[in-house]
DNA sequence: ATCGTGTTCCCGTGCGGC
DNA sequence: GGCCGCCGCACGGGAACA
């Protein structure tokens, strides 16, 4: 017997007991959740990305502005448009599709249906955002049943009856991938899309998984993927050929480890159930590109703005922070970031702006601003008590003391209404 | 004018304590 | 005192993902 200690949960794992993850995947999830207001749309290229005030569809080839296509229905993908498009490029390739906003709100409230659904069927879920979840099904008793001469009869069946569940619920379908981890089970239910139901067992690898992209591998992504490809390993079955010790003299050590092991389905991760957040973050980017001295006021009220947004955010879901975070996007989309550690977590509007306004002066601003970001890290809850010894953890000491009088501590339940924060005259954008 | 928003993880570097 | 190695932490950047 292993065990692992993640985020507060003990997760036992037998060595000797294969395990089944199931990996489950939203078809489409922001178009299809749109079509299931907009049946009549359905059949056409639509398109879900940027955002206006009235929520009306568009001609796709008529929006002009920034944005991305975050997601595409399967009729639009056809035309080639896909997610992390540019809108511009989506509209040029197709004009005539459907476009919508986005409606995060709605999303979210579907998101919480499905994973309702399944988690009545199957509680051990790990959420990994809003349209998908791992499933340990190891536990499941139906799972182990032969039905007929199928050895998988039973995971098929108790799959198939999370899928139904989930659709009766939302009316969305999705795709299902079930293998002995969930590298695997993340690449099966990739493989028939959609509303699929695969299974990937081991003596799948070198005919099903072998002889894809590397990129499929969930964590290599367009940089490594080059990378690889550069050196010779298109497929994972490249990458299954090549010796340990080869990875690792050209990858490092912890790399080469790590592509090895996925190349040969080979994943301990469990699945973890419950997890803290690590930090928040608001960031906005700009109808244009704006001056640092010339747009100064409004580069200013929009730092106001997102670290307004960002401490209701904070107080509403009980957490405070000791590092103060920015983010800028220049004009030739460099990217930097800035942040400051306090003794004290932050306690109130004016602290999050202070540390963002220190952070600002590191930067050197000699062009135009794309996009502006703050951040809160280094969390810890205000909603309830912690006892001292827990959190002492961070960093010992003062951390947890707070003079009498001072700042009031945050109570469960609503947060109360933000008062308005005087303006900030100090120019924060400076040259 | 193609490239959003929010989050997590990893690694290198630099620094202070021991 | 200088140097070394080790460790943990803060910080910045990069990559990846939903």
């Amino acid at each position: 017997m292993r065990y692992q200690a993640q985020a507060g949960t003990i997760v036992c794992m037998s060595r000797d007991m294969a395990r089944l993850v199931a990996h489950l995947d939203m078809d489409a999830f922001y178009a299809s959740v749109e079509l299931l207001r907009r049946p009549e749309l359905r059949g056409q290229p639509v398109v879900i990305g940027g955002a206006w005030p009235d929520r009306h569809a568009r001609r796709l080839g008529d929006y002009a502005g920034r944005g991305v296509v975050t997601t595409a229905t399967y009729e639009a993908r056809a035309l080639g448009v896909h997610s992390g498009m540019g809108l511009m490029k989506a509209a040029a390739l197709a004009p005539h599709a459907l476009l919508l906003p986005v409606d995060f709100d709605e999303y979210r409230r579907l998101s919480r249906s499905f994973k309702q659904a399944t988690l009545r069927i199957a509680p051990h879920m790990e959420d990994r955002g809003i349209d998908e979840i791992y499933l340990d099904l190891t536990q499941i008793d139906s799972v182990h049943d032969t039905v007929g001469h199928d050895r998988w009869g039973g995971v098929r069946a108790l799959v198939q009856e999370i899928k139904n569940s989930v659709f009766a619920a939302t009316g969305l379908r999705c795709s299902v991938g079930v293998a002995a981890n969930k590298l695997l089970a993340k690449i099966a239910s990739d493989l028939d899309k959609p509303d699929g139901l695969t299974l990937l067992m081991p003596e799948d690898l070198p005919l099903r998984y072998w002889p894809l992209a590397v990129g499929r591998i969930h964590g290599v992504g367009p940089k490594s993927s080059a990378r690889l490809e550069q050196m010779g390993y298109r497929t994972v079955g490249d990458l299954a050929a090549a010796s340990l010790a080869t990875l690792c003299e050209r990858f490092g050590e912890s790399q080469g480890q790590w592509l090895h092991d996925a190349a040969h389905g080979r994943d301990d991760r469990p699945v973890v159930t419950s997890s803290e957040p690590v930090s928040f973050s608001r960031e906005t980017t700009f109808e244009r590109d704006l001056h640092p001295r010339q747009d100064r006021l409004l580069l200013t009220a929009a730092l106001q703005r997102l670290a307004e947004r960002l401490w209701a955010d904070l107080q509403r879901r009980g957490y405070s922070g000791r590092t103060v975070g920015i983010k800028l996007r220049f004009d030739d989309f460099r990217t930097v970031t800035r942040d400051t550690t306090q003794d004290e977590v932050v306690q109130q509007l004016d602290d999050v702006l202070h540390g963002a306004r220190e952070c600002l002066k590191r930067v050197n601003l000699s062009r135009r601003i794309r996009l502006l970001g703050v951040r809160v890290a280094g969390l810890q809850r205000t909603d309830v008590d912690v006892p001292s010894t827990v959190a002492a953890q961070g960093r010992p000491g003062r951390s947890q003391r707070r003079a009498p009088g001072a700042a009031p501590t945050r109570t469960a339940g609503p947060a109360p209404t933000e008062q308005p924060t005087a303006q900030y005259t100090l120019p924060l954008f400076n040259d």
